[in-house]
DNA sequence: ACGAATTACGTGACAAGTCATATAATTTTT
DNA sequence: AAAAATTATATGACTTGTCACGTAATTCGT
């Protein structure tokens, strides 16, 4: 290694010491690393996409449910399950039908086809969250899950003065 | 509201209690919620992507660097960093030049242009930054940070049991 | 009871992230 | 020194997620 590379590998190890007390990027790290760990498993049990799992789930534990029901349980965007589901549709998973109360409601129901796909990938699924509950104790499950539920409060309370700290900084 | 939607309503508020321990969607919401927050305040300040910006930040702080150091730091993919910088050699922020200690190196300098971009917009991450260590003691910081750790290292350690538990499983 | 605001859903446009694969340069093995 | 393995980068194909906007249905205010 030539002294140019070795001085590089040098600032590299001291950004990454750095870095890995950057929150921010290690939530997003975590959390892809865990996306793509449930996206391999689902992908070994099966042909299901992440979202399409997590729609069975919710659909098969509490359906029917409304999109905007899946979108506010997963704590995601509506369009993201509205998306999903003409493709669940076409597979024979789901049907959906216009609720007769709520004529803007459009519920999702699970099909025999669509639960016997959850229950092929449910066995994985739930030795996933089973390893899980085994790695931390209640406890520490509590802090990381109020430490997370702090973060988001943060970030809902920062928002706008941040966005608006900026003005301010050159005026003032 | 039907007694129909009252009673979806009570089951989606059960199966949100439910998903509410799920450290795995917890994670993916806090970070996503992160994400929007960042791309959100880049956008006011400039014209900046939340790729772009970690680009000009660590080569800014620790630069020149190579394509894999970027991605090292950042804990993403190659592929990632690789993508973004023909846009950004053409906006004029940075320059690259194959190492000549060793050519398949790829090193990313930053140009007078890309410094500017890269304090237009910093102010305003640094201030993120700030708030978010004035949210947390050093202490809760650290416990959060270990947290973090010990589930990617379980993930890493789990992923292979996982995958292959299916089959055992079946057979025993 | 009518007009205004809200809510639900769908869809286009985009950013961010992955993996697989190809190619070139380097290092390791024999 | 040639062959084999590894490493760095680039790129195509894909999933996940956002926001903005349009339309239809509902609710609210007067």
């Amino acid at each position: 290694m030539g002294s140019d590379a070795k001085a590089r590998a040098a600032r590299v190890a001291s950004r990454c010491g750095n870095q890995d007390a950057n929150l921010f990027l290690r939530l997003l790290a975590a959390s892809t690393a865990s996306s793509v760990q449930a996206q391999r498993l689902l992908k070994s049990t099966g042909e299901l996409t992440i979202t399409e799992w997590r729609i069975l789930w919710d659909t098969v534990e509490a359906g029917p449910l409304s999109v905007q029901d899946i979108a506010l349980i997963q704590r995601s965007d509506h369009s993201l399950i509205s998306r999903a589901l003409p493709g669940m549709r076409s597979k024979g998973y789901i049907t959906t039908k216009r609720s007769a109360e709520d004529k803007r409601n459009s519920l999702v129901h699970v099909t025999a086809k669509g639960r016997r796909a959850y229950e092929r990938a449910a066995p994985v699924m739930k030795a996933r969250r089973r390893a899980l509950a085994k790695a931390f104790t209640a406890d520490e499950m509590e802090t990381f899950l109020g430490l997370i539920t702090r973060f988001e409060t943060h970030l809902a309370e920062t928002s706008s003065d941040l966005e608006t700290s900026r003005s301010h900084a050159v005026s003032v």
